[in-house]
DNA sequence: GCCAGCATGTAACTCGTTACATGATTAA
DNA sequence: TTAATCATGTAACGAGTTACATGCTGGC
């Protein structure tokens, strides 16, 4: 066995509200999931045939045009089971965080070095562009307003927000102390 | 070509300071740099003889009591050289946070669902003993304060503590709205 | 003598990325 | 008509996990 596939929960899930095809499903994560999660489409499209094959799932063909033909997924009430089976069980494993910029950060050794500011800066550009996103979908989804039939939503977008209002702080902080030296 | 390995910059990291095991650098990743990196034995054997093939680093052979041998591995000049390289290079990707817990969230769709006070509950318990964990290890390891030759450790304890103080208070407030309604 | 920990490896498998490959539809 | 986007797949490879496998050392 190798690590538990989540790739497997996030299409269940998303089948969960309506019914999409692997196109769409691709799509997902150039928006609201791909805050926190990535996959390609190569990936999707043979798990899609997985959990059909493990009847989690089922598609039915629709035609676009002249012969455009779509495979339109809908979850089965044993895939619906699965979905929430995982969601009830508990997390109890902390990943590792693997951000790439923290772990050359850990190998940097002196307070002087001339590598310090410009790799603080650019993570800093970074962060304030991906703030200024998440402030925008929370704006744009929930008008800065809790949802009660998008909760979920809501709060993972609340907590990005946080986070990555904490990590500016830091880094903001953190190039100010490299100035006062 | 898959994802960049990263695992072989930490390798030529931790060798950059002194020369270590293979053992020594798989135990590295329950201290030191597990808090925020992953890697097992299995992964890390194989690739220090690839490394060494490639000539980025080097080994000699020690006796410890009658026969045990252990591999004691060096960074040479060009894998100081590639290090470096990397440490300095820009890191432009922000990579997706992969966050289970995240993740099941996303899917809960009602406030009122009865799994979300558990599940916040469960989290709040991992990420205080998280933070604490970090705090015990800032106050051993920097006594609090910034340290000029280990600087970049010094400030990746300092934001993983105030990642986790984030996370923490704001799985804190979460609870507390939750009961307030 | 025994057991925890030291020490090093391989095998089998899944996950995930990049690249290759093809064709249809739609709107400018 | 042509380019962007819709739509679905496969191939090759490297990353990462779990399990299998073996033997030594040091302290009680």
């Amino acid at each position: 066995m190798a690590q538990r596939n989540k790739l497997k929960f996030i299409i269940l899930g998303l089948l969960s509200e309506k019914e999409l095809t692997g196109y769409d499903i691709t799509k997902a994560f150039d928006s609201d999931i791909g805050e926190f999660w990535s996959a390609n489409h190569s990936q999707i499209y043979p798990l899609l045939k997985r959990l059909e094959d493990d009847q989690l799932i089922s598609h039915r063909l629709t035609i676009t045009g002249e012969k455009l033909e779509k495979k339109v997924y809908s979850i089965t009430d044993q895939g619906a089971k699965e979905l929430n089976q995982w969601i009830g069980e508990p997390t109890p494993a902390l990943s590792a965080t693997k951000d790439e910029f923290i772990l050359k950060l850990y190998f940097i050794r002196k307070n002087n070095d001339p590598r310090l500011a410009p790799m603080l800066t650019e993570q800093l550009n970074l962060h304030k562009n991906k703030l200024i996103h998440l402030q925008q979908q929370m704006e744009k989804k929930f008008h800065n307003q809790s949802d009660k039939n998008n909760f979920g939503h809501f709060l993972i977008l609340q907590h990005a927000i946080q986070r990555e209002n904490g990590y500016t702080n830091w880094l903001i902080e953190t190039i100010q102390g490299l100035k006062s030296k």
